[in-house]
DNA sequence: AATATATATGATCTGTAGGGCATAAATGCC
DNA sequence: GGCATTTATGCCCTACAGATCATATATATT
């Protein structure tokens, strides 16, 4: 599963994603990230100018990792299909 | 080219290397993405913990775009490769 | 509906990112 | 070596992220 993200926005909605598939909930990635419930909300909402740090934690706490690629126009399950 | 990342600091390397391989100085990127020259210097080199937003406006002026997946120790070109 | 669990919101405080400007250091070219 | 261009540093200032704690909603569960 691949996820699209060219906003802050579409960060959030990996972690949440990311989050449920493991049916963790925000205080379970807290306490593995290190990164606040109150902040992940945030983060998961789009709510907040997110530091990289902060997402790299989270990330490592959901086993998720990022590929930096040219933008391509192809399908793949990006966030303006599934949302 | 797709680079994996999972710091800040594989960030800048990536955003170096896409940079260059547009033959862009940082101040052509900076006058693109709309980033400091001096930030970019600082995000390159992992000298500053970056805002999403930040990573997300440069991206847009290399058209580069990220791809959130689980972590695979598969091969690839990562940073670990390259650098 | 009451209770429990999960998520969101709100305030305070500290640290730091990034805008802005100046300039130093490094790199490239003749 | 000397000049031009590019990149890195340093400072000031303002804005805001994230830690921390409290509490309000929202979402199950029985």
């Amino acid at each position: 599963m691949k996820n699209r993200a060219r906003t802050p926005n579409d960060i959030g909605h990996a972690i949440r994603q990311a989050r449920k598939a493991k049916k963790l909930t925000q205080k379970d990635l807290a306490e593995r990230s290190g990164v606040w419930q109150e902040t992940i909300s945030k983060v998961e909402n789009g709510l907040s100018d997110t530091k990289l740090e902060t997402v790299f934690d989270i990330f490592a706490a959901l086993d998720l990792e990022i590929l930096v690629q040219g933008r391509s126009k192809g399908s793949a399950d990006s966030f303006e299909d599934i949302f």
